[in-house]
DNA sequence: CGTTGTCTTGAGCTGATTCAAGCTCTGTGG
DNA sequence: CCACAGAGCTTGAATCAGCTCAAGACAACG
């Protein structure tokens, strides 16, 4: 990492600082230790993964690695918001995947490259253990390799619905499932903030930012939420926006 | 199994015959045992794994299950094609993906249900094993895991590169995208034949039949394939086509 | 207080859809 | 053997959801 490269797409140019790097992680009072890798683990085993584990820190834009990059390391998200690109020569982008915290990145299991770049989109912390040693861990402790096919499993189902949204579901019904799935990413308040900008909301839905941004603006028209300005979010009519994102919740009536 | 159901999509209504049951599998002369889960285990442990697993196979349309049904099996392809369907209750549909011989299916680790409906696009012959018998051979047998996170991990790159091709690649690029992977399913020459519809197409492309339709003829006039009728292809121009595919295929020059 | 980046809004355009025939197989029954 | 029905596919014409292009609003910042 830390070097300089041209981007492909809309950003002229990337910049990937060097992360401030801590000790190994103090897991007793890690903020994710339940939803992460680490569940799998009993408090007693987790020294063994802690000695091999580095934590580090980094801004918003940082990039952890480039889509292509031989996949080294394994990374668990302990703060904060990453996105996961693709983008084309010819400016196009799309954003795979908007991770958070206890969410796992890398781990293309297997020799491999890593498929997508990751870009941090706000200020980020995360774990961060060589592929090798990893494996040696789960060598050790099965019951890792049982909680990656669980989380595995997940974002298998988060990518499915990703696909479904994509092929089918018109503009409106986009960015409504999108400010849905913000609210849970948020902890589930009616009022939150979005740590992404339009055009990351936008590479993410298969829309233009304009046509999110006239969606949303409808929205507020409709009283489904209210804008106290670009990145802060009111649900008011919670109900209304989930049935509006999920025409393919049927009511199972057999 | 073996139910009736209303559909919610196009089709008014499905039907699930009862696939034809044989014996255990004989993994001697598995056509896919080089490329599925069982690559994962010595020859001498197969037999362990065939004792609780059962061969069966089943007519095109057949529904291995629905979603939402709890996830009990796992299930690995042999030989045909299987389509993975989302349907939304006005009569949209989209499909999440193909699987072809060597493809697992089902494995909803940890508890849950399936997320997508599993349909025959052909034929089919597959191996089935309880979730709770794989788990038991996982305990028995690791390299079962690393096996496993493997082919979730390649799963999640299909996805994704999915997710890339209906976000930001327009009709043509789309057809041609899949048109190349049809090439490398069906072995990898040049003369083939789609073993589904164009609704299928259009409905895995996020497209209607109509522009799939319109899309190849296009392609069939400027000469980049052929079409002996409507279900048997000539890709005749290769490497025009992969580059209409693949905008996103820079040449990496740094 | 100008500059820069991000977001919103408007007007016109267009790629893909919708609607509507018509065509081409395949199988079935007379 | 041909007529006929039905499903699947193609083609054309009109429409429209979302895009492109262009301008302006607004906040942050040096």
């Amino acid at each position: 990492m830390n070097i300089w490269r041209h981007s492909v797409g809309r950003e002229s140019l990337y910049r990937t600082s060097v992360s401030k790097l801590e000790r190994g992680p103090d897991c007793a009072i890690c903020p994710v230790r339940d939803h992460s890798l680490c569940l799998g683990l009993e408090p007693h085993e987790l020294p063994r993964i802690a000695e091999k584990t580095t934590v580090l820190h980094g801004g918003a834009g940082e990039i952890l690695f480039f889509e292509g990059d031989r996949a080294q390391h394994f990374f668990t998200l302990r703060e904060g918001v990453i996105r996961l690109v693709r983008a084309f020569p010819d400016g196009r982008r799309s954003i795979v995947g908007f991770l958070h915290g206890g969410d796992f990145l890398g781990g293309s299991f297997g020799a491999g490259d890593y498929p997508v770049t990751a870009e941090a989109v706000t200020r980020i912390e995360y774990c961060r253990i060589a592929v090798g040693d990893l494996k040696e861990l789960t060598n050790e402790f099965p019951a890792l390799d049982q909680r990656l096919l669980t989380m595995s499993a997940n974002r298998m189902q988060a990518a499915q619905d990703h696909i479904v949204l994509l092929s089918r579901k018109t503009a409106v019904e986009k960015v409504a499932a999108f400010l849905c799935a913000s609210r849970e990413w948020a902890g589930g308040a009616d009022e939150f903030e979005l740590p992404m900008s339009r055009t990351d909301i936008a590479d993410y839905l298969g829309l233009t930012i304009e046509t999110v941004s006239r969606v949303l603006t409808k929205l507020v028209e409709s009283r489904a939420i209210g804008l106290r300005d670009a990145r802060h979010i009111t649900i008011k009519d919670y109900r209304e926006l989930k049935v509006v994102a999920q025409p393919e919740a049927m009511s199972l009536d057999c």
